[in-house]
DNA sequence: CAAGTAGTTGCAATTTAGTCGCATTTATTA
DNA sequence: TAATAAATGCGACTAAATTGCAACTACTTG
């Protein structure tokens, strides 16, 4: 696929949802495309400087995405929430617990949904679920 | 184990390392004692009602603490940092995602550490994981 | 067991992350 | 190209977390 069908499959996805097309969409959208790795609204504000985004901008857009299902929401250490392309396939995290870089993890073995564990734990479903392994990374183990 | 000894043991681990045996800390430590579940610096200044330590207190606390070894900070969802004792045994949670009851879980299964991860992701070592799972609980699937 | 002191606390000010309402602007549609 | 629904930027606002500092206190030592 290239980057134009791929860009006008994008606009096509925004419209069935009645989401417009705008630069701070794209933009943002691009740089993921471009950063291969989670970011919070504050990394992409910075990514995107010469658009001059704004904040509230870009925390309404990272959710709209998300809630259409182009962005997925993470959680790895710090404050801050952190999105990534949804496209990617399932996988996980590895933070270096010195500088915080972050390194996706393919192949996936959890597995969960037993029925012993829903009776265990007083819960009637469980639907997803998030892995982060911890340690440091070669930069930082010099 | 009575709770004389447990004490005594506390602040002896906290005179090893230079930690004052205060009020405001045996306290908190005595909330995670009791109350057993991941708790936020919010959650523990409510706990501590009668005992009115600073929030600036408390996250110093929690901090020193878990440097110390005698907690351990874990990431649930929502935008505060939660803790536990770190004695418990290595669990993981289970967190809805409609009310955010968290429960624990026993038993992981989690392997990493393998030569082929360590090469494949540039880290030279991998020392922890943290792993929830997601889903709703009993009483919101009503 | 009194005094010195390293370590701790509370307070207030500040930073950081995120949210909200509203007037203005813009992408889309017809 | 005009109508309009949606999006943006701005500024004010909230909550969580952090920091500097003067006052205080648990611990050590003599």
């Amino acid at each position: 696929m290239n980057c134009q069908q791929h860009t006008a499959e994008i606009k096509n996805k925004l419209r069935q949802n009645k989401l417009k097309a705008t630069p701070a969409r794209l933009g943002l959208l691009d740089v993921f495309e471009h950063v291969k790795k989670p970011l919070s609204v504050g990394d992409l504000a910075q990514k995107l400087g010469r658009l001059g985004v704004d904040k509230a901008t870009l925390y309404r857009n990272v959710e709209s995405l998300e809630a259409l299902g182009l962005l997925k929401k993470i959680r790895l250490s710090g404050r801050s929430e952190y999105y990534e392309l949804a496209s990617q396939t399932h996988h996980h995290h590895l933070i270096c617990k010195n500088c915080g870089r972050v390194s996706d993890i393919e192949g996936c073995k959890v597995v969960a949904n037993n029925k012993n564990l829903l009776k265990k734990s007083g819960f009637a479903e469980i639907s997803g679920h998030s892995l982060e392994f911890f340690g440091i990374c070669n930069n930082c183990a010099k």
